[in-house]
DNA sequence: CTTTTTTTGTATCAAACGATACATAATTAA
DNA sequence: TTAATTATGTATCGTTTGATACAAAAAAAG
């Protein structure tokens, strides 16, 4: 790409990765430049230089906490053969993800513009879509256990998606709280528990 | 109490609601002192006068907030005589809580200081006892159909109470998404259905 | 009256905010 | 070499932030 010129002395995806965890724990307006700079261990140029402004520094973050978290948190969904094990080992890496002790607690995403004034319209029309995916993945897998004849075609496969994305947002604020990885176990195993009765088994 | 000097030109309680609505859209950061005093309807020093600063703005906010909604909410918990629709109940008024068309969606409390960098120690302090009241609220309504003999005493109380705080905090994150009436009612729904698997009943 | 007390509106404060101007350094291309 | 290009550090920009100083206004107390 670019070969002329000063070369960058420090290492983008690792200054990306410090900026996540910043905006992590802080959220986007309560981190503040200096935040992202001293966390960064670069100047405010270097930041708009190789990242353009705070709102896309942002964007960019969202995309990488969905592509490594992310996927660390939703691949049994798809994986597990069995659709109520999909969801108890997609709740259980839920749990155990929102509890990484060297890391910030609960969801990026989940916890991201909860408030209109706190983050821009691109930002928060980002993550809300990103939320509202995570609805369509869980609708999908239930779609496929219909398909397979492992549910009925009866069942409201847009309510139960909703259903256990939302307790998936709920352990991320009790994550926040302080619940630790045996409060969100016990909630991730009482919603696999609720699976029979939500599919009407 | 103070009866000499000039009376005060506006309604404390009423700019305090209005001071609740700009909050609870917006978030402690999210709103500026003048989107506080252009909604209250006053200039800066009438509401330093009357509030002291806006830290203590929204910690009087916030038992308003728990006075009002808050109350609404949880009354049936106490009042209706089986547990089971005991919870029910207490669901199906978060659900319409949530929805209110001339409110902001979502619980002021549930998503308030869920990021470290945009509100005080105090405020953050204070919503984390407010969630963390609402788990013994639950536990101690299970407590006590166990002591009526409704439940066995081999349940988890805690464990439930924290699973349907956690139904209800991801309730006002669905409810912020945009999710109507009828989304946060299937979840309600939902969850009462599990309420047989959590209980081992 | 006059004095005292409190509130009000205007105008503004110092600090923090996101974002840049600018000169210098470091590299490639000619 | 020289020119062109890009990144860096310092220093600072204009705004917005939460919060006040101040004088005028409006009430009760003496």
């Amino acid at each position: 790409m670019s070969e002329r010129g000063r070369p960058r002395s420090f290492d983008r995806t690792a200054a990306l990765e410090r900026a996540m965890q910043v905006f992590w724990e802080k959220g986007y307006e309560g981190s503040s430049l200096a935040d992202l700079t001293s966390a960064m261990g670069i100047n405010p140029p270097s930041l708009y230089a190789a990242f353009g402004c705070k709102e896309a520094l942002y964007l960019e973050v969202m995309e990488l906490y969905s592509r490594t978290i992310g996927t660390e948190i939703w691949s049994a969904l798809e994986t597990v053969p069995n659709v109520k094990e999909a969801i108890g080992s997609f709740l259980l890496a839920t749990a155990r993800a929102y509890s990484q002790p060297d890391q910030p607690h609960g969801c990026l995403i989940a916890l991201g513009g909860l408030h209109s004034g706190e983050v821009t319209k691109p930002i928060c029309d980002a993550l809300c879509r990103h939320r509202a995916d995570n609805i369509v993945k869980l609708r999908q897998r239930l779609e496929r256990a219909v398909a397979e004849g492992e549910l009925p075609a009866s069942i409201d496969v847009e309510a139960i998606a909703t259903f256990y994305a939302t307790v998936q947002n709920g352990m991320s604020i009790l994550a926040r709280d302080g619940g630790d990885h045996r409060a969100l176990k016990h909630v991730a195993d009482g919603a696999t528990a609720a699976f029979d009765a939500l599919t009407g088994g």
